[in-house]
DNA sequence: ATGAAAGCGCTAACAG
DNA sequence: CTGTTAGCGCTTTCAT
């Protein structure tokens, strides 16, 4: 039998408002009647009902996160900063995987709004339902559900990100500095296209041509990162390809492309320097240790959360959208041959 | 503004408990105002809300997860299998990740309770507070929320768990059919008790002795797994001990060792033969590849609903414990030296 | 400072 | 088959 506040008001001879003052601290109660009605909740061990309480107040105290994969690492650290973050701040928080699957997206949102949640936090799954994608968007703001999206700059939302371009930009040109100038470009889904952005940049800032032959790209649905880095250079390397250096559009791409050229008896760093994306975890576990642009993740999980609470709490939802953009950091490992040795310890973070 | 029922009822003519009853689908309501109702609901897009709705209704289809840290891939994956299958069932997610801290998991479970949720799993964090532990049970029982536990026994709790007595008993097993005699064992927290147990096991059925210096052991906190078994190899290595082959608790124990075994400028597998917990994406991935025992993680995420949800629907709970062990499979690949080949595209999957 | 009463949006008897 | 009514557990006026 669940504990309610009626029974709670019994035992301490009270009127249930009185007992709702107390639990709401808000309205000032007698300390005599007070410590009556909180001796009553701890001897019952009565807990309100949150459910009970939203029917009134506007707020859930919860609020929903999309991902397009929980078990890549990347996200899973996201997932577990914005949860911790939350947490401390008495929220709750509903995670729905997408695996980059449109419909699934949806029905999270679908879910999320009947379930009001406080607000959404998604990292920009599929990117080729813009229409859709915009009548959500429209469809959370007639709710008064403020949003914010996840390096994914969506038109109309607030977002937070990464400098991937920087980040590109610090990757190639370290190559470059190395003295690579075949440099090929294996990227990822979304995202990716910043940092392939960068790669380009940087040709442009050198007068160097970009040979469009050596770039290899993923589609918005590319999951499976490590087979695809490890097709992409093998299709490259079957192609006879010339390049002494590739960029990798995340860390997996960079380490299924180093299971290519190992195969096809090409070393790295000695013949072909690799440079990978995001620094997680296995990156410096690997050998080579990759280098590799550091993305500042839970800086980044807790400027979301912060924004969006911030968004709530003004219920702010015609603002210009905020643009809160990262600065990467360039690791520099084994797998390009410089000779600045990594701090061989930094796995024990 | 948000669309309720009555603005439904008022659209179509109709009365509200009309415009329930072809939410529900349960009661016959004529063809011709079913349409009109549906009609209204879809011009108004009216969304039904959980949250009344829970009022009345038992249930919230919504479950609770709590997981030691989202960001180790054995639970980011865990937790996507478990979100996966219960979208399937029109459930949604919370998901708490306690860091391994009591504090957290206790709060954890309140909000649950305050938040009404229908269900737990939950992956035994703390083994230390069987008393405050025991205390929560009793709560969740007395307010009928059905509980699943994964990987950890907890007395008078349904259960799925991995049968790591047997994969440690094949794990080591394979070292002393490769002629290890002297094999040191780095164990992890909690289930990693039932690794040792296998690997003692093995010993005493080939009369030989365990030599308890060699035996490392984590504690329930321990969480950088990484960092523990390269301190734990390395300690080892500065005593002096004689082995040839090393059991770890799991795949980043391994990988720690790997990294002081080599900073030892001691030779895997040539040397050292090592063998892994999990197998982890990094297991196949790393150099040498991992020997490891492989968790059917999926079928296990995916009983842990079923059995959940089962329980749920009889409103079961006082039955005898179910305790589902799955079986545990010996992956060879390169660490422990023996000679068969492993699927070298095992990563791709 | 406290109690009585009116809902929040919905479902579930109970009548018609 | 459909409308009326009574709540679910809580917060919030409005009296007292």
């Amino acid at each position: 039998m669940k504990i309610t506040i009626k029974e709670v008001a019994q035992e301490a001879g009270v009127s249930i408002s009185t007992v709702s003052r107390v639990l709401n601290g808000k309205n000032r109660v007698n300390k005599l009647t007070r410590k009556k009605v909180e001796e009553a909740i701890k001897k019952l061990d009565f807990q309100p009902d949150q459910i009970a309480r939203t029917m009134i107040m506007k707020e859930t105290k919860t609020i929903g996160l999309v991902v397009p994969q929980l078990s890549n690492e990347y996200w899973a650290i996201l997932s577990e900063v914005i949860q911790e973050r939350l947490w401390e701040k008495g929220y709750s928080l509903f995670i729905c995987s997408t695996d980059r699957k449109w419909e699934q997206e949806t029905a999270a949102y679908r879910s999320f709004l009947e379930r009001r949640v406080d607000g959404i936090i998604l990292h920009g799954a599929t990117q080729t339902c813009e229409g859709n994608r915009f009548s959500i968007i429209e469809q959370m703001k007639s709710h008064s559900i403020p949003m914010v999206s996840f390096d994914t700059r969506i038109p109309g939302l607030h977002c937070v990100a990464g400098d991937h371009l920087q980040g590109a930009i610090d990757a190639v040109e370290h190559l470059v500095q190395l003295g690579h100038k075949e440099i090929a470009y294996i990227g990822g889904p979304s995202v990716s296209h910043h940092r392939e952005l960068g790669y380009r940049n940087v040709f442009m800032q050198h007068h160097l041509e970009v040979d469009e032959s050596l770039i290899k790209r993923g589609t918005d649905q590319t999951i499976h990162f490590t087979k695809f880095g490890y097709t992409s250079m093998e299709a490259l390397i079957n192609e006879k390809k010339q390049f002494s250096a590739v960029f990798c559009g995340n860390d997996l791409i960079a380490i299924g492309a180093s299971k290519a050229l190992e195969k096809a008896g090409i070393r790295v760093p000695q013949e072909v320097a690799l440079v990978g994306f995001d620094d997680i975890n296995m990156a410096s576990l690997y050998k080579p240790a990759l280098t590799t642009v550091r993305q500042p993740i839970r800086d980044m999980g807790q400027a979301a959360v912060d924004l969006l609470l911030e968004l709530k709490q003004n219920n702010d939802l015609h603002s210009a959208p905020t643009k809160l953009l990262f600065e990467m950091e360039l690791v520099i490992r084994e797998s390009c041959g410089s000779k600045i040795s990594s701090n061989e310890h930094s796995w024990t973070r």
